[in-house]
DNA sequence: CGCTTTTGACCTGCGC
DNA sequence: GCGCAGGTCAAAAGCG
């Protein structure tokens, strides 16, 4: 511990150094009580940052165990209605089917919030897209368009976008199929926008149909454009920043991925107990 | 001119 | 078999 030693360097056995100490004279003794004090009260902070360190670390540890009995619970869920559909269908091939089609498709789903008065279905991901086909459908009055993956000639890779029925803001992306290449660009590289047209500024991250769907807002993320007019929509932007770091609060993934985060850095820290 | 989007027609799967 | 809905095709049009 390095402030013990710290407190230990007045008192000191040698000789040489008693006697130099003692010819300064009591000039010094009043410096050193109010070093002494300091260091007493650095020692205290410390231990108290360290009660405060050990506290969270149990908070983390029970917020992990809770994680994962929830985990649990879900996966056994998730089971349980694998078997419950297995009795729905009427043949075991159909059933085959289905889920071949829905899980061994590598699908996924992501959930994108964009500029309600943005109308267009862009959403740059780093991939480029090529649009074969609109379609109103049945449950959403908003046109869902299909796009397949244009960055190599013979990638397989289908999205869908659509907006939410409930709310416009959001886009619904479906992914098909996986890449045949690696990513090529970063999300500002897409061109599949049409041209003159204004892309959202919606980045997505693909996750699997099996893992739990991921929303990402990223209207928040200032252009150019908006960086270069300040003040306009200052108040607005405090605005969607409560409600988005409220939304972020009631995400249990994200709690749960910030637990983890903060654990990481605690293990990391200089400070650590462990070390 | 080449690439992309648009959009109506066509194809396919599913439920009744 | 029929109708419906979702998915795909391909010609036309737009844009740089």
């Amino acid at each position: 511990m390095p402030l013990t030693l710290a407190i230990g360097w007045s008192s000191s056995s040698h000789p040489e150094c008693n006697r130099r100490e003692t010819e300064k004279g009591i000039m010094c003794t009043e410096e050193n009580a109010l070093d002494v004090d300091k260091v007493q009260t650095l020692e205290a902070k410390l231990q108290r940052l360290y009660k405060e360190n050990e506290e969270l670390n149990h908070m983390l540890n029970l917020m992990s165990n809770n994680c994962n009995i929830l985990q649990d619970q879900l996966n056994k869920k998730k089971t349980n209605e694998m078997y419950t559909m297995t009795e729905n269908f009427s043949s075991q091939d159909s059933f085959n089917r289905r889920v071949t089609n829905t899980f061994k498709a590598k699908s996924s789903q992501v959930f994108i919030r964009t500029n309600e008065a943005d109308t267009n279905l862009i959403v740059k991901d780093g991939y480029q897209w090529r649009k074969y086909g609109q379609k109103i459908t049945k449950d959403n009055p908003w046109p869902r368009a299909y796009f397949r993956c244009s960055t190599t000639p013979n990638c397989p890779v289908k999205r869908k976008v659509q907006r939410c029925v409930d709310d416009k803001s959001i886009l619904m992306v479906t992914y098909e199929g996986e890449h045949t290449h690696a990513l090529i660009n970063g999300p500002e590289g897409s061109t599949s926008s049409p041209r003159g047209s204004n892309p959202s500024l919606a980045y997505s991250v693909p996750v699997n149909v099996l893992q739990p769907t991921v929303t990402l807002d990223l209207t928040l993320c200032r252009t150019n454009q908006e960086i270069n007019r300040p003040a306009q929509n200052f108040n607005n932007n405090n605005n969607n920043v409560a409600e988005y770091v409220a939304s972020l609060t009631r995400n249990p993934n994200f709690t749960a991925t910030l637990a983890a985060i903060i654990a990481q850095s605690i293990v990391n820290s200089p400070y650590s107990p462990q070390r």
